[in-house]
DNA sequence: CTTAGCACTCTAGGGCTAAGAGTGCTAAAA
DNA sequence: TTTTAGCACTCTTAGCCCTAGAGTGCTAAG
């Protein structure tokens, strides 16, 4: 038998393996490959004693069937799989969901996290819209009382942010001038571009209107101290564990210091956010520890063709990878549409 | 004997119990209390016999020690426990905390949950400041594009909420006198007081300046709408984990569904918001059924003699009350403190 | 009322066994 | 040369029995 075929015969049982893995969670053994390819057990193991050795599959011990590796889902994932397309109930759920008119993107994330987990099963993760990739439209500074201002910043991509800072005088009069300042010097600009032209302002004008760019630079500080923030948002921690992966205690606690320490995910997710389409990390491919029993599903969201936050799932690498990456894949071009019409 | 002595003897042997256990979740043979208490193992034996009959404590089963039932923990919580003060170390740290600056009221609410945990080795839960409670101080429209106006509210607590709308009519021009308008007549009001308002007003005023009442009309329901969240706050998920109840897996699930699901803990919460001083339920004191292993010690925090949201701890029945308690309350007084010092 | 003594109960853990699932190898069949 | 049938072998799982140990409850004596 040519070379073509022997390759053929084995992506196919590597495949009915995975498929029949991932619905069921127990091993695959000879007899039940035989039954859906044709061929008897007895050929389907030397098949898939030949997957063994090339590293796609394992046995938990020698009496049990076979499950796949980390490589063998790579190897599925990268080609083997072939994409399902969004089922037309889902898609139908999915649209009704962000129709429904929000009232602003804090409200929009955290639904998504949500939906994320209703149609996929697992756990839905969205990193909030980076604050620090999107330009500057509006700062409005407002008093509330005796030295104390509220700054609110908003960014073209319509995220709100607003913190409270103590000023050195009682800025009442001045604080209709400082926001007109603020909004007509820095309109249109980045973060970065806004530190780097007070900077210069700074120098120039040492001396004139002093008090005032002062004020001003306190603010841009405390901007900046803001948006360092990652954001990250979970839902469907709970839906998660029906799953019998999560039968013992402590796969269950690694996954909860995964949703309790954010930092991993959302360093994970910042990393790709300049990616484009999906994004899927299999088991052992994470470098963090707590996460080498799970996949991660992940796709970036843009902003008028800027890519400003990212959007996925995570659950135990079984999972159905061509279901899930489509849904995912739709859900963040839908937050994509939906971001955009919310700013118009 | 007479009977008082009985009582004292037997309160003693159930304070003796209780801090064993509490300590080691370990069930209490009569023999190490007949070590502490100076009676033989047998006589500690029949009161043993006499507090299970009354239901303070119970048998995992014949062969084992005694446990405490909640009923137990309820009269130790009750009378017994004499309560520790908190200790100089814990409480320089948690004043440290609250010294640093903190931006806004999210960070300082965030920041507790976190608190809590680390200082009692439970989860941290803040129910956020209930906006609704809270007057009034400051609205401020900006305008953010065609026919899109951000709304900013300012409670005098300090809390911000914030959201987008839009208008019927591009308000650009308007923007400034709408927020004078909406400043000058309900500065000061609860949400309840300006609702009222507002509908008098409507009903005055039918003809004249019509547009501009409809708009605020409009803000306000938003702002209505808006104040019906409840915002729960938890922290330290996962510390909680390693305390030996949460060894199975389903016990750890059920605590999973109760973070998850935040709505029943902040009912419980809210319920509970005009409460002075420390609230504690143990076990099947919760009417949830998630909840029936936990006990939860709560305490409402202040702003200007007003109780405007609460916080506290979950964890296992098995805790230390007298350790924690205390501490619950000092960061519920230290975060009355902050957020008041925050508004000056 | 307290205590010593003793029989009793129950759990946890180890060792053993049998059933079942699935493999790997070999030799025969296609 | 490839496929298949057959069979011995391995390993897990569940159940069973047993023992050691912890702790109780009861009784009778102090």
């Amino acid at each position: 038998m040519p070379l073509k075929d022997i390759m053929e015969r084995q992506n196919k049982v590597l495949e009915i393996i995975i498929s029949s893995y991932v619905g069921t969670a127990l091993p695959v053994g000879s007899r039940s490959v035989s039954k859906v390819i044709g061929f008897s057990s007895a050929t389907i193991r030397n098949i898939m004693s030949d997957l063994e050795e090339q590293g796609y599959i394992t046995h938990p011990h020698t009496s049990a069937g076979r499950i796949p590796t980390d490589k063998g889902y790579r190897c599925y994932v990268g080609s083997l799989m072939r994409l399902k397309n969004i089922k037309t109930e889902e898609a139908r759920r999915i649209d009704e969901e962000y129709r429904l008119k929000r009232k602003n993107i804090e409200d929009i994330i955290k639904k998504t996290t949500e939906i994320l987990a209703g149609i996929t099963h697992q756990t839905g993760i969205v990193l909030f819209p980076k604050f620090k990739r999107s330009v500057f439209k509006r700062i409005n500074l407002v008093s509330i009382g005796r030295k104390k201002v509220l700054v609110v910043l908003v960014a073209s991509t319509g995220i709100v942010r607003h913190f409270i800072i103590d000023t050195k005088d009682d800025l009442d009069r001045e604080v209709e001038a400082i926001t007109n300042l603020l909004n007509s010097e820095y309109y249109g600009l980045t973060i970065d571009g806004i530190k780097g032209k007070l900077l210069r302002r700074l120098k120039e004008e040492r001396d004139s209107s002093r008090s005032l760019i002062e004020e001003a630079s306190d603010i841009i500080d405390s901007m900046l101290q803001l948006f360092q923030e990652d954001e990250l948002y979970l839902g469907g921690t709970s839906c998660l564990l029906s799953q019998p992966e999560f039968e013992s205690a402590n796969s269950v606690k690694s996954m909860l210091r995964i949703f309790e320490d954010k930092s991993a995910l959302s360093r994970l997710m910042e990393e790709d956010l300049e990616k484009e389409g999906i994004t899927v990390y299999i088991g052992k491919e994470n470098k963090n520890k707590d996460m080498q029993n799970c996949s991660i599903v992940t796709s970036s969201y843009r902003f008028k063709d800027e890519f400003i936050g990212r959007l996925g799932i995570i659950g135990p690498t079984r999972m159905e990878y061509s279901h899930l990456i489509p849904a995912v894949n739709y859900i963040s071009e839908i937050v994509t549409r939906t971001l955009n019409e919310f700013m118009e």
